[in-house]
DNA sequence: ATCTCACTTTAGAACCGTTCTAAACAGGCG
DNA sequence: CGCCTGTTTAGAACGGTTCTAAAGTGAGAT
């Protein structure tokens, strides 16, 4: 089992320590969707000594690497939107501008059917490019 | 135009202040999601002596008063996600913890038919109530 | 017009999550 | 051994946000 990390680390090309290994073994388990913060809680548990800038260029690095995703909406800080009538959201990976998407564009279906989860709200969030506005 | 936005302050319970119409003037009227810090600056230059804590006092009231949205999926700190092949998110509400939720259970059409948009990723982020797992 | 009370605003400190910096450390190789 | 490259470390710095304590404002009562 920790051969299995050990070789999920080199398949991705992270050159493997100590310390990234109990990164990994936390955090490529877990299904908590940790914090950064969490992820150095945790592995000091077991690892006392490591640095939290160690966790961070760690989590960073893997992140990089493709072993983990930091999925968010905005990356930081808090955007505001007056636009308060529900609609998705698009993200321009270039310009890191947001747009708001009408929500009648874009359908979703079996959101009610979901097993173990009561969805009160819900909405798309898009990341791509904008397209230059085509001659009609 | 001024009395449109008094209106909207008096309809969502604020009581209005010279500072307050300043950022809704500016706040209710962008398409531009911006930042608080963002706020702050436009704010500030037509209103010099505004104060950053009050621009951030006035967004958190006019969010918690339902003139504006916050839209976020984590709210501050990143979080780390194992899984990185496609799937959707759901965010329980009470505790905040963040469950994965398998790609297929939710359908998503129209993505493609974008006007304008050219979309190369997409996630469906829902909140609600965790439901207590039922005896099947 | 003055007093009062509740609310608002202010500047700056504090806070929290994250990144940076500079130095120490580890290990493979000459 | 000594070097080189990459890794880890502690602590400082940073950026966005919230807190604090004091000052300001305004509507109603007198």
């Amino acid at each position: 089992m920790n051969e299995d990390i050990l070789k999920a680390l080199l398949d991705h090309g992270v050159q493997p320590s100590a310390q990234r290994l109990a990164v990994a073994r936390y955090v490529l388990a877990t299904h908590d969707h940790p914090t950064a913060d969490r992820v150095f809680s945790v592995v000091r548990e077991s690892f006392p000594w490591i640095s939290r800038a160690t966790v961070y260029n760690t989590l960073n690095l893997f992140v990089e690497k493709g072993l983990l995703r930091a999925p968010a909406l905005t990356g930081g800080s808090v955007v505001f939107d007056p636009n308060t009538a529900r609609h998705h959201h698009f993200i321009d990976e270039k310009s890191g501008a947001i747009h708001d998407v009408p929500w009648e564009s874009v359908e979703v279906c079996n959101i009610e059917a979901l097993e173990g989860f009561d969805v009160t709200d819900f909405q798309v969030v898009m990341r791509g490019v904008k397209r230059r506005r085509r001659r009609t």
